[in-house]
DNA sequence: TATTGTTATACTCTATAACTATA
DNA sequence: TATAGTTATAGAGTATAACAATA
């Protein structure tokens, strides 16, 4: 989706926009690899809170346990997670990164550190910390609204 | 995907959590009616730039032509849509909302700029101006950022 | 020849429902 | 009984490639 002919873009099209590029961005530089952006987030769901269960990892990505079970068959024959057995309950597994994996997310996590510092930078510096500020307002307001749709 | 666990939350994080809530957001809002996010997204460009052919609609919205053409199949099928000849070229057809999607849409693209009006109102009034100009610059450097790696 | 849209085919993501093994 | 994960099935979104009609 282009904005450059809109005449009315409001704050939220702009914020919008940003995801989008950002989406964009993601999809087109793993184009080809396997790393799609639903493997991806599993990758990073893992980076981030460390080996968990299928089930643990469907609620935190919000979809049902059987599309786990799809994802991680992908990520494990390519080589990327690994289904260990569950320490205590038969019935479960426990889905952890590969070394060679969790390698790659540790740098992605750092590109997209440097990414968000280099974001920030092209904000004027007097802007900063209001930004900062309104940003976080913003999406607190915004998941508080979505709370209440969804309740 | 969830971020109250998380330390160190970066700006990104942030701006990309927004766009996640409103896709969210959007998704359960239309769920079972048929309006499913790409559909919804076909709609929105009919709303804002007006009927065009499936190519156009294609360019717009960066998916293959192909594609365009399910998606019209399946808004033409709920009578969202209607496929009219173009005027002079035999080949092509324009796509236009119906009456009724016009006027659903309107009615969206207000919700759409209330909703806006009322996340700047969750930012201190102090901060607004530079929360404007902060996010604009922050969508420019990051489309600039993405162009450059397109090519 | 080039362009517009469609048919053919395939893969990914997603969901629900029924089932197995274990708790 | 309840829970963890899988098999079965289905629909939506997406892509590439080959093709028909028209420019």
């Amino acid at each position: 989706m282009k904005y450059h002919h809109d005449v009315d873009v409001t704050l939220l099209d702009r914020l919008l926009q940003i995801g989008e590029l950002f989406q964009r961005d993601m999809a087109r530089a793993f184009a080809g690899t396997g790393f799609t952006p639903a493997r991806l987030r599993v990758l990073w769901v893992l980076q981030h809170d460390g080996a968990m269960t299928q089930q643990a990892l469907a609620a935190e990505l919000d979809v049902t346990p059987r599309n786990v079970s799809g994802l991680v068959d992908a990520l494990e024959a390519s080589g990327h997670v690994h289904r260990a057995p569950h320490p205590s309950d038969r019935r479960a597994v426990l889905v952890e990164l590969t070394p060679r994996t969790a390698r790659i997310m540790s740098r992605m996590q750092r590109e997209h550190a440097e990414l968000s510092a280099t974001l920030l930078d092209a904000v004027a510096p007097a802007d900063r910390a209001a930004v900062e500020r309104g940003i976080g307002a913003i999406a607190d307001r915004l998941a508080a609204l979505v709370e209440d749709a969804d309740a």
